[in-house]
DNA sequence: ACATTTTACGTAAACGTTTACGTAAAAGAT
DNA sequence: ATCTTTTACGTAAACGTTTACGTAAAATGT
């Protein structure tokens, strides 16, 4: 048995009424009575026990967090920045890692639902209907991490993948290259997919370089495997290109390890720029300039928002955050100065 | 308001009670009623309580992981073994990284006491009497993932960490190597300090190699920036040295980068082996060759073995994991053949 | 000194479940 | 047909809190 609200009221002999009072500290009792109560408190070892709390107060000080995949290094910031500012609400999360896959998704939905989280986070997926639906009836906040609905009106934080991709392109094409390939990853990605192939091509035509299929391929996913094969495929139809817009960091990777291996150097014969700013971006060799997310930020503030919806019982508004050009090693001058 | 077993009951005509038992099925129902009830609970869309039913079955399904950081690269193989494992449980984890504080540990200690979880894992940290104590009282079971306790009796799961050393140095010397240094992390970390220096020196023993105090310089922790000083340190030591272990991936690849601006290549003038086999190892130029833990699968038993102490209410035998040498790229065989 | 307000409590209901116990009806045994 | 067992429930207490309500004592006002 452990130590509960009564045995310290008995102890201290009074009603556990005032036990209560005093650790909520609403008014109601004397400076005397709570001496006493605090000393029982530190004699016994007294914790409150938050899942009683939580049944009458209707609030249990977790949230819930769904993102894709976990293992993808991209979420580490994310969830560190979502991890310390729920700590420091007094609440902590519970992950729950969908796969992108429907079903566990609304699995995850329901565990979380019983487990009355007080809102949720989620992350980096298109929110179908039916998720969105469910926790409508849950009636907890909800807030878009690094993705956007058109369709549902619930507050997201994100960059602006379309500019910030845009912002790439135009570095490498001050950077003095014309011949410009794209690896993307899975195109349908609602954020990270066609917004960031159509900031690429804007940029392209804005500085009236030629562009044309030859000078994207898709892959399947963001992965360091998706650019190896990116690379090779991309190799194919665009041999004389200077550069590369990497819809990823891991991409990025995939594309130096495999410029390595076929012995093309990086940036002296071949120009790589990534995306996200993974830690690993500065551990590359060379180092490389990718196109940084305040990640950590922007978990913090999503953490933030499901915190003052929960509260004011009213929306928040979105927050786009600016992304910056992070210049390191893997991207060559090569204008004829 | 949401829906209770109460609107449950009424809409169906029956008890709480009844409910109750269909939805644990427990004997004392019919067929009949059971799918009535099952019907109406589709129809409210009813989903159960996890607070309330925690607070009677003192039972939250919810287990702490203690961890000392969680930007650690390490961490994450880990973490999704846990992660997984757990849901696999039907329960969630609730992740607290201490940042080796033991403040910020006993706090966190405290909020999974509140938050009545069912047990906790224990990870990469030397296991203080002040946290041992605490757990104790709050009477559940808990497992050290990655470390060990010699004072206290609680299970583990870790690799031989001096073995593992052992293995990798003599990886090294098999292939030829003569001079080789090492690059420790944290001496004073239980299980990545003191224990891999002990395997290092003693593979070079056992193979009549000369070692000093030049041929180990030690750090303050296990990361990149680690292995960037350590290699800088080590070069002015041992300056003809042909190959480096080091005490982790993270270091590891510190002194690839660092090698590589220095103009000595990797493996041609130098090898490196690493420790800990991340992700990012077989991105790296040139892939690298590392001993690795099965991190996963680690995370995975001590869940395992938290489950299983929660449901028997006893102890469980500690685990040790087989390491193994990932060759890849970065160690060159310099004998002379 | 007395009326009034404030303070400092205690009592009990409530939160949403599970479960021990009781009981009437159904089923089975003879 | 009667007795016994089993089945299918319902009632109410319990889990550990918070809090509305009530009340006696203390403090304040006149």
């Amino acid at each position: 048995m452990s130590i509960t609200i009564k045995d310290v009221a008995k102890k201290a002999n009074v009603s556990i009424a005032t036990v209560s009072r005093i650790l909520n500290n609403k008014p109601g009792y004397s400076k005397k009575t709570e001496e006493i109560v605090l000393k029982v408190i530190e004699e016994l070892g007294y914790h409150p026990n938050s899942i009683a709390r939580g049944l009458i107060n209707k609030r249990t000080h977790t949230i819930g967090v769904l993102l894709p995949k976990i293992s993808s290094m991209l979420m580490n910031e994310i969830i560190r920045g979502i991890e310390d500012t729920t700590h420091q609400y007094g609440s902590s999360v519970i992950v729950c890692h969908t796969e992108s896959n429907g079903q566990k998704t609304m699995q995850y939905l329901q565990l979380l639902h019983e487990k009355q989280v007080d809102g949720i986070i989620f992350t980096s997926e298109t929110l179908k209907e039916e998720y969105y639906q469910f926790v409508k009836k849950m009636n907890i906040p909800m807030v878009l991490l690094s993705t956007e609905s058109y369709t549902f009106p619930v507050p997201f934080v994100k960059v602006n993948d379309k500019h910030a991709a845009y912002s790439a392109t135009e570095y490498l094409i001050k950077n003095g290259h014309k011949t410009i390939g794209m690896i993307s990853g899975k195109k349908e990605d609602l954020v990270a997919g066609q917004p960031r192939i159509d900031g690429f091509l804007q940029a392209m035509k804005a500085y009236e370089l030629p562009v044309s299929d030859n000078h994207v391929v898709c892959e399947d996913g963001f992965s360091f495997e998706d650019g190896v094969s990116g690379f090779h495929n991309l190799q194919k139809q665009l041999p004389d290109m200077t550069a590369i817009f990497a819809a990823s960091d891991e991409i990025a990777l995939g594309i130096i390890s495999t410029a390595y291996q076929m012995n093309i150097r990086v940036p002296e014969q071949l120009s790589v720029i990534g995306y996200d700013n993974l830690t690993i971006a500065e551990m590359s060799i060379p180092p490389l300039t990718t196109v940084g997310q305040p990640l950590y930020e922007m978990g913090e503030k999503a953490t933030e928002m499901v915190f003052e919806m929960f509260e004011k019982k009213q929306t928040v508004e979105s927050r786009i955050f600016p992304h910056e050009i992070v210049e390191r090693k893997s991207v060559k001058n090569v204008t004829k100065a």
